[in-house]
DNA sequence: CTGTTAGCGCTTTCAT
DNA sequence: ATGAAAGCGCTAACAG
């Protein structure tokens, strides 16, 4: 069932049909309920397809994601989704794994299927993608980045200030009266790198003992936690808070601190990041570091609708993240 | 730059670029490098709008879920989009809230957009979609739920026996020695009471005693499981296994029974339910149902795309959970 | 092996 | 207020 059918059956013209699917004044009254009759009747829905190939639009966005099962991606990506529903656009999911190849293709695939925009959740993505080639595959598809940047013409961000979020973690474990921190750094992406930084940066300000030797590398999982702490321990440091790039590892260091039987955070206070679900199951609850992925995923729907339908003014902008009192330090 | 601009430059007719574009054989050698030549020159991407208004295919694929914050829903979907990727087709995420104007709406964009088939995720949809209703709304587009059914054509399921997993909780507990068992059920889904009913058969089989008084509904949530174990202990009931419908329940459940002084396991042994990563976050380490969302997904995709591509032949499926030791049970 | 042509289902001038 | 016709970028049948 096609417009020339309903036309057809309508007794008009198939102008007439797409004017009255597509809400325009010049139709007489008459005219108009009787092909919506005949609409209704046969439940017909227009090709978004062939609306498309006129339009070069399906009112997509692709949303590229390391990986959607990470619940601060997947509170992103909600959220993102939700609000282009909103405003009548469509998601096309993409988890990338943080693979070069395999953003490249998802991103040919988005210029295949003209997108409308694309958002790219986290900063992995700075580390991926240079701007040149950005450029040249994208070829003027307006672009987001949630928490990462890439110089590229019609991209733009929103970022999270990971170093200052870090920085609060570490003012309260020093107001708290720790003296000797240690940080555990799960991942290598740049907000990694600043979170890393945001907390040598901190523990200076604090005339504390920090440098390079404070910082463990270790797995974002709830085992890295665990083995990063078991090391301390195993190398004999002596350590009273323990701040954590990712709930999750914190989650894995708090077990292990209970575990050789010191108290949490009596004896080593802990803190987290993401103010994730897994922060609130921990016992004690993580006293954490809220960096608003809600907030984020409304900016960048924000800003990316903006540079689609070329409306508002937009800019890039960057949130803060906020400190939340749990009872881990 | 279209089709015939690259058809002029490589001074063949556009058919031949279509010919090579999609590697028909029946091209001689020097053209086809020639045209190639060109193409690699310009970076051409062929339009996949325009493809699809004459194929009729976009290659994409709609996947209706719930909510894909919470994990389970992410894990099913990561497995999904993975795996359709990896055929060749996109995945338009929609979050429906377990909401029926939602739900109906994203069916409609999904058949004007003219997608290939359609992955319910969830046994909520059993009770919002009625066989008529998506038969007429789905116009032919096949459609797959996973732990969900309805008997529609073109529909098929891959299920979960969630009765025989929770069956399998009881089982364990009342193996431990447990006497009073209780069941918290936090959600009012098909599976939920599929869950529930498993609970009441497993303790009646067992010559417990049972019945409704032994389940308590609550929310699926932390502050649920915290809830539901308060309210027994107000009312001064013995208990000394509780059996969960969701981990994140159970983790409630867990914390509430600590908090009043009893030791988990040895007091009171708590089961959850999905092997999530909240399972293990949980001190100790929820033992819980694994009801394999990987496998569904998979079984899930292969069986959409069977249906689509006509290939194999195809049929609904059941999948069994398993139990998994952890430390709570 | 290659080119010509007719659609796919719609929107959008341009006439009337 | 309505209709005729062109065209969006591609595939595929047909002709040569």
């Amino acid at each position: 069932m096609n417009i020339y059918d309903i036309a057809k059956e309508a007794g008009v013209s198939i102008s007439t049909v797409s004017r009255v699917l597509n809400h325009k004044s010049n139709v007489k009254e008459d005219t108009r309920q009787r092909v919506e009759a005949v609409l209704e009747k046969h439940q017909y829905r227009p090709s978004a397809i062939a609306r498309g190939l006129v339009s070069s639009s399906m009112r997509t966005v692709a949303v590229l994601t390391v990986d959607i099962r990470v619940p601060h991606y997947a509170r992103t990506a909600y959220t993102i989704e939700r609000e282009f529903s909103r405003r009548g656009y469509e998601v096309m999911l993409c988890n990338t794994g943080g693979e070069r190849d395999e953003t490249a293709k998802y991103l040919r695939v988005a210029v295949e299927k003209n997108v409308d925009g694309i958002v790219l959740v986290g900063s992995v993505f700075n580390t991926i993608c240079t701007a040149p080639e950005i450029e040249s595959l994208l070829g003027g598809i307006p672009m987001v980045l949630a928490n990462g940047k890439v110089d590229a013409e019609r991209s733009y961000s929103v970022l999270v200030d990971d170093g200052y979020g870090i920085g609060l973690a570490v003012d309260h474990l020093v107001k708290r009266g720790c003296r000797d921190l240690y940080y555990l750094k799960d991942l290598d992406t740049v907000s990694a790198r600043l979170k890393c930084e945001g907390f040598l940066d901190a523990v200076r300000r604090a005339g504390l003992e920090g440098g390079r030797r404070h910082v463990i590398e270790t797995d974002m999982s709830l085992e890295g936690g665990v083995r990063a702490v078991e090391k301390l321990l195993r190398e004999g440091r002596r350590f009273d808070g323990i701040v954590c790039g990712e709930d999750i590892t914190a989650a894995g260091a708090v077990k292990a601190v209970q575990r050789c039987g010191r108290s949490v955070p009596d004896d080593v206070a802990v803190t987290g990041y993401n103010n994730s679900e897994y922060a609130r199951i921990c016992e004690p609850p993580l006293t954490t570091i809220d960096n608003k992925p809600e907030l984020v995923a409304m900016l960048s729907v924000q800003l990316l609708t903006s540079l689609i339908e070329d409306t508002d003014a937009y800019s890039s902008c960057t949130i803060q993240p906020e400190i939340v009192q749990g009872g881990t330090a």
